[in-house]
DNA sequence: TTTATTCATTGCAATATTACGATTAATATT
DNA sequence: AATATTAATCGTAATATTGCAATGAATAAA
């Protein structure tokens, strides 16, 4: 059916799960680092960091957009893209709680 | 072409971008959260606890397996489902690194 | 106004993912 | 041996994702 039956799980796994997907897609990885790297971005300078077509970096930062991770400002024929840095803290701070589970265990 | 185009991009990037595909679903996250919760864990178990039917969920334990952030080991006719305590940490490390980027900035 | 430039959107093809019923393989139990 | 239990695998259907060419909308430059 290929469609994700969140109901059975809570609204913190689905939260995780939902940013964790975001996160798994190497260009939206390369993105996010060159947001960072950069602090104000135009759509074309991705296309040329990245090598993927015009129509295909849209995309991903679409996604990106709507997770809430990154922002995007018009700014005349350009767009200023930059990281949400609230949001980022958010979800740092929620996948990094998830990360910290402890390991001190001794099965297997 | 729904391939990801993984020769764009960085050794880095895309180990990042696994990891976080595989956390990518709200099964598996439950799956590792159960499994830090009680040690040793049999897939029986997660078919109760998760609610999906025992194949997806067999699915699912082999995809968390190939990415090396669980082990199984056979015991009888169960299986002792972990985790594999040095790659989960190597992992979180991993993203960790990636999740520490510097938000000091003042762009937007 | 005409022409570039920049980026979003649409539409499509190829592939991947999710989910489950049916079956299988293996060990336990009777 | 016959039956039950456990979990992997196979096959299939439904849906999602990835990628790009073509197009569109908006502003900037000529």
């Amino acid at each position: 059916m290929g469609v994700t039956k969140s109901e059975k799980f809570t609204t913190e796994q689905n939260e995780i799960a939902q940013l964790a997907k975001v996160l798994g897609h190497p260009a939206r990885v390369a993105i996010i680092q060159h947001l960072f790297k950069i602090n104000t971005c135009i759509c074309g300078d991705l296309v040329d960091e990245i090598g993927l077509a015009q129509p295909t970096i849209s995309q991903h930062l679409k996604e990106l957009k709507n997770s809430g991770l990154i922002k995007g400002n018009i700014e005349g024929t350009s767009v200023c893209y930059c990281i949400d840095k609230d949001n980022w803290t958010k979800m740092k701070n929620l996948i990094t709680d998830f990360l910290e589970l402890d390991t001190s265990s001794n099965c297997c």
